[in-house]
DNA sequence: TGACCGACCGACTGGTCGGTCGGTGACGCA
DNA sequence: TGCGTCACCGACCGACCAGTCGGTCGGTCA
């Protein structure tokens, strides 16, 4: 097949175009993807994109979207397979688990920051996660040997620990009108306290204390003692 | 105080260029903010900028590093003051959630992906997180509807669920050399099981299948039948 | 007083990249 | 044979921006 070979021609170049912006952003990230790489890619060229797609902007959304509804279509179809509700979560998971090992482009392009930064960057916010789910680990292998909770994998329960940690923060964080973070405070500590086996009977007790034992929070500035955290207004 | 207020001087104008770039950082992103932008706020300019720091990731870095370390430091205060273990996981997750709720610029720094993209995108990823969410929140819902796990705030189970899932799979993918994914399924599973209540007996019965039952991971390309996947050589 | 220096300034350069627009050839139709 | 149209091409435009570099200026020291 020397060029345009049929069968590839009749897949339509909007399909192309997809497939080559699909695995660009997945290796490089949306912003280190030029249209022009999309387009040497899929054999075709700029303007033969701009006739297909309005924007880039646009082609990453109709992935983002295509993509997950997949996903999202593939669980469904797994959970069917279960009735009780315990076994359908747990196929749920698997799947999840099972789909992006199969398709490790599908997870980078639904799950890492594939909207943003350089390589560089990634490795240096996944040094920052490994430390901080260090630190709770530590505080779990203490708390396995003291026998206050049964022994476990705390590696990985630090790693959920610092996932479900991460999205409750970014979760607040995107919210335009957000509820008090501390009020996630008692649900979540009962949600990971369970999750590493402490008994029921020491997660009823105690919630949260009255105050003190928390150091100032809100009180000095951001950074130093300047005049940080600045509304958006200021230049 | 007219200008060049002495006080504010003597703050070396490396802090002022500091705390500009945090809060620019935190506000814009790091590729949406110019180093014009950063030398306007710390009211200097950019060969002032580049006087103090060799490029604009230098100060990025800078600026990871040294928030990171005042959160560590702060969590291990905290947590120095309680000796059980169950209760020093407590008051680190406490801290942390103090902290960040009295200083949502230094949330943002850490832990959106500030390195990435726009405000647009921020919030499409947003979405697609809340979508899963509510995905898993229906079978958990469901689970308990029928009294297989405890009534539990279900809402925020799911984010944790999600969130855990989320960080185990950006591990991976950042791995050079990760183990198979699925090899992770089974502690995770019974982590996520614990945090939502099931029985212990209930967990020990069935850790992963022997076969079927997830459908045909790693079979067909990863979009359409085209040649995706294809590894990172190629143009 | 004059030589010198370090901090700082801002115009400029080199390069990148999204998006545009005037084509162009193949094809159907009259 | 002429004409319109569809799909596509690629040179080009304009904006944006990190980083550079020649220059200025307020001190300081001899």
């Amino acid at each position: 097949m020397p060029r345009t070979d049929p069968a590839e021609q009749s897949r339509s170049r909007r399909e192309r175009i997809l497939d080559a912006a699909f695995s660009a952003f997945a290796q490089r990230g949306y912003r280190d993807t030029a249209v022009d790489d999309i387009a040497s890619a899929a054999e075709t060229s700029k303007g033969g994109i701009y006739f297909h797609f309005p924007s880039k902007e646009a082609i990453f959304r109709e992935l983002m979207a295509t993509t997950a509804d997949k996903l999202v279509a593939r669980v469904e179809r797994a959970v069917a397979l279960e009735t009780e509700p315990v076994a359908r979560a747990e196929a749920a998971l698997r799947t999840v688990l099972a789909t992006f090992a199969g398709h490790r482009t599908m997870a980078r392009v639904l799950f890492l920051d594939l909207a943003g930064a350089g390589r560089a960057f990634q490795a240096e916010t996944n040094a920052l996660h490994a430390r901080f789910a260090q630190l709770i680990r530590g505080y779990l292998d203490e708390a396995v040997a003291t026998g206050a909770i049964p022994a476990l994998d705390t590696d990985i329960t630090s790693v959920v620990w610092f996932g479900a940690l991460n999205e409750v923060v970014a979760r607040w964080l995107l919210d335009d009108a957000p509820e008090p973070l501390e009020d996630t405070y008692p649900a979540l500590r009962e949600v990971l306290l369970r999750s590493a086996g402490v008994p029921e009977a020491r997660i009823r007790r105690g919630g949260v204390p009255d105050a003190g034992s928390v150091p100032d929070a809100g009180a000095g500035a951001e950074r130093q003692g300047a005049g940080a955290e600045r509304q958006g207004a200021g230049a």
